[in-house]
DNA sequence: TGGTGCATGTAACCTGTTACATGATTCG
DNA sequence: CGAATCATGTAACAGGTTACATGCACCA
């Protein structure tokens, strides 16, 4: 029961607005997939037992069983909880990482490859969250300031892997030679 | 069975060096938990399907047990293949992220405390993997190369951790005149 | 009326964590 | 001999992915 970043992640959308799962599955799909990716299958189940909670509750059934779902008093107190306690998060871990830590395994030619696809991957991504970050909108309320923060972390990460990948092949270059 | 991280992790640390499933743990808690971390349990469990898979075989049996192990050419094999094929990774998530992307649903002062925390946090990471590099041994295998490359970006990461936090620090202060 | 999109749900499976469980060896 | 450490394992559960399954509503 640690954790629970999914449940969070429901919630806390459902707080900059109200919708059904379905919508909440676009914007999972859009914005809030760069930040914390979940299927289809994993919303609909956490929205139930959300409810079940009484975190969030159901104002509205339209056609095709459409639930319109708005969070509760208690769920705006759990969501203030959580992000103020930031205790139990999962640990870090990166299969990008892994790769350069067991680079050393396979022949040099394979890690420098690896490391000008790092490179490479890095700035396509920078590119993409640029363009992300072009077509956002301009509002000043308050999603859309940190959706923004949240964007330009990304932006900063990537054009920081970009550099140090760089500084990496050049270091592995000049100890080829060896 | 697609990613597989920590299965290769494991192989891969059997790669560099030889040893028991009690050896291996050790070398995950230190080296191998800033990139993948693991539980005994996962490891030991691990370590049996590797075996039924050929990828490592046991070459000795010790007291209380001990099994020691050592990778077999199928293994290597695997290693290369996971590493040049960068395909199947699981997709990024942060808890730390998501709660600054939710941070528009709590009070600003709340939301400014958080950002002050998560400073202080990158600045202490930062720190502790500024020693950990020093006590690092200087040697100029390819291990040790990849390892201290792997630091390298975990030791940027928290610097622009930091930079960003002060940045959007002070884009808060800036907004909450309005 | 037929296709696309809306809308939700279930089942099987894999990965990862926590807790429990057991016993041998070494060293003081 | 008792404590710490070496050494491996199992069981229960939570979180996440894939695939399957179903049906309504809207619009051309």
């Amino acid at each position: 029961m640690l954790s629970m970043s999914l449940r969070i992640a429901a919630l806390g959308l459902l707080a900059q607005q109200p919708g059904s799962g379905y919508d909440l599955l676009k914007r999972f799909e859009t914005s809030m997939a760069n930040v914390w990716p979940a299927t289809q299958s994993q919303l609909y189940g956490e929205l139930n037992k959300l409810a079940d909670a009484g975190l969030i509750e159901v104002t509205d059934v339209g056609p095709r069983g459409r639930k319109e779902y708005r969070v509760t008093d208690a769920g705006r107190a759990e969501l203030l909880r959580w992000v103020t306690k930031p205790q139990d998060d999962p640990q870090f871990r990166s299969a990008g990482l892994l790769r350069v830590f067991l680079l050393g395994e396979v022949p040099a030619t394979e890690a420098r490859k690896y490391m000008e696809a790092v490179t490479e991957d890095a700035e396509s991504e920078q590119r993409r969250l640029q363009e992300l970050r072009d077509t956002l909108c301009r509002d000043d309320n308050d999603a859309a300031f940190y959706g923004r923060a949240a964007l330009e972390y990304g932006l900063r990460i990537q054009a920081m892997k970009a550099e140090w990948a760089r500084w990496l092949i050049k270091a592995i270059d000049e100890r080829i030679p060896k």
